[in-house]
DNA sequence: GCTTGACCTGGAGTGCACTCTATCACCTAG
DNA sequence: CTAGGTGATAGAGTGCACTCCAGGTCAAGC
């Protein structure tokens, strides 16, 4: 695969991608012959959980830090296990609070229903 | 209630209170006779409103909009309706997405934990 | 052989949402 | 009456996470 379908598979754009290389958060792709980046389909797997690790607010330094951690192999399961269960719990409790402010919104917009109702169409 | 004890109940900086009058977020409050705003218990009710519009991820301007309706009162119930609506179906995504994510770093600590006890603890 | 389009690099620029600085005013306690 | 704490302002600065630009290489099709 040439990034551009790594872009498109992904939905991170092409500048992301290189940009992802040069911090680390994506390992150095093999080269063709002309200096293009080729990936394997394995970069499409580890992309995927970077997105959840992005989805779940850790930040750009921590996910490098994941990146690197994994890249070092075995040794660092500990640690990487530690840094994901830093975000865990603040990951449920999100969940929690955003199921909340689901309600809230629906709430809110079926008070909006009814005002509109007694109002006839508003404006 | 004065800005700091505004900023302690709400865990707004004082700063970002101030910044929030100056972009609309906030109306402007009454002022007392040193021209220090001074808050009802009412900004307590909107600021954790306006906490909740930030963890559903809308932007700023969105949130200044939605305040600019609301200070215009009921003729823009409709318009304000439409503004939650069109984050609402994005919300109750995260929510599932979030929660199948937390699944999935559930998943991954506890592959983590078995290899670590198959290792002995590492390091 | 020349155009087109996808790729390359280093580095500058962008947008968001604060966050802080400098400088001043006011009030209360010691 | 002075020191400390809280308040005020305008405007500059910060950190994050991209995003874009200039200027170039390279392979394939007409």
């Amino acid at each position: 695969m040439m990034i551009g379908e790594v872009a498109e598979k992904t939905g991170f754009s092409v500048h992301t991608l290189r940009y992802y290389e040069k911090i680390g958060l994506l390992p150095e792709a093999l080269r063709d012959a002309g200096g293009r980046r080729v990936y394997g389909p394995d970069v499409l797997v580890w992309l995927e959980f970077v997105e959840r690790l992005k989805q779940i607010g850790m930040p750009i330094r921590d996910r490098v830090r994941y990146a690197e951690m994994r890249a070092l192999g075995d040794s660092t399961i500990s640690e990487r296990r530690e840094l994901l269960w830093t975000y865990r719990d603040d990951l449920a409790k999100r969940v929690v609070s955003l199921s909340e402010t689901l309600d809230v919104l629906d709430a809110k917009i079926a008070t909006y229903d009814t005002a509109a109702k007694c109002n006839g169409a508003s404006r």
